[in-house]
DNA sequence: TATTGTTATACTCTATAACTATA
DNA sequence: TATAGTTATAGAGTATAACAATA
């Protein structure tokens, strides 16, 4: 009688790692562990870092883009500022023209912080993926899935 | 001025789809929302599936152990499992052998239930995974991250 | 009337510690 | 002493609704 595929590839013998859903959590997982323990020494983590990376370049943003571009939702990003603020990595000004807006901006500390802790997740993405033969196309793959 | 990839791939302005930690993480979320929909009618949801198919097959398992082939905590695992046998989907029997371990066995409506769940799964997994030129390669990348 | 931001609330998932019953 | 399971608690992360200020 042979089932090796079955067997060895988690199908009905016990193993999980023929379900998307279980890869994608733990996945996800260890990427997230890996992140915090290599960022805290720069006082932040992952999450605080993808706000940096929303505000950092271009025009200024308001909150309300702000949580667009991570897609999180506008009650979340309230408490994330809070806390990036009260660090100094960042700072809200009323907007001149629309008086209804928190203008978002990063000051000199969270540019410096920013630059230092977006290397270290290049270099955490980077290890991470290196049991990959072709790390790119991954990414590629979640990109597509995702329709970006 | 040519910086297009820059430009188009989210490089530095503004897009997150750079990020691995944003790419699984909204990844993982758009899976769940269509497996919830999905599973919704047979009365389970994609983390009950899950908890099904590690007691479906082989030898009966205590708590202990169906945790940890989800690699989830113990203390997570009975809040799980009460849900389940509320429904009829399991039920759970002292073990004679040693009276501190409960072994958890599907009932014959957890079984059914399971079989068709588990195609609905396979079905949303297969068209989830529509845009890749190769599903199967994505699912193996998952695999070799994990170490499974 | 609609929009931006805040606050309060709740729900899910996770993690820790303390407890029980058994070994 | 150690293990299996339960309970209580707390912490993230997320979502909804109601509110104040402004448009």
């Amino acid at each position: 009688m042979i089932r090796t595929t079955d067997d060895q590839r988690g199908g009905r013998l016990g193993g999980m790692s023929d379900r998307l859903g279980y890869l994608l959590k733990h996945v996800l997982a260890e990427l997230t562990e890996a992140q915090t323990k290599a960022l805290a020494p720069h006082g932040l983590n992952g999450r605080d870092l993808a706000v940096l990376s929303a505000i950092v370049a271009g025009e200024p943003l308001s909150q309300l883009e702000v949580a667009a571009r991570l897609r999180v939702d506008r009650t979340s990003i309230g408490d994330l500022l809070d806390g990036l603020e009260e660090r100094g990595f960042v700072e809200r000004r009323r907007s001149p023209e629309d008086r209804r807006r928190n203008v978002v901006v990063l000051t000199s500390l969270g540019q410096s912080t920013f630059d230092e802790a977006e290397r270290v997740r290049l270099e955490v993405e980077h290890e991470f993926l290196a049991p990959l033969a072709a790390p790119d196309r991954f990414r590629d793959d979640l990109r597509l899935l995702l329709g970006e």
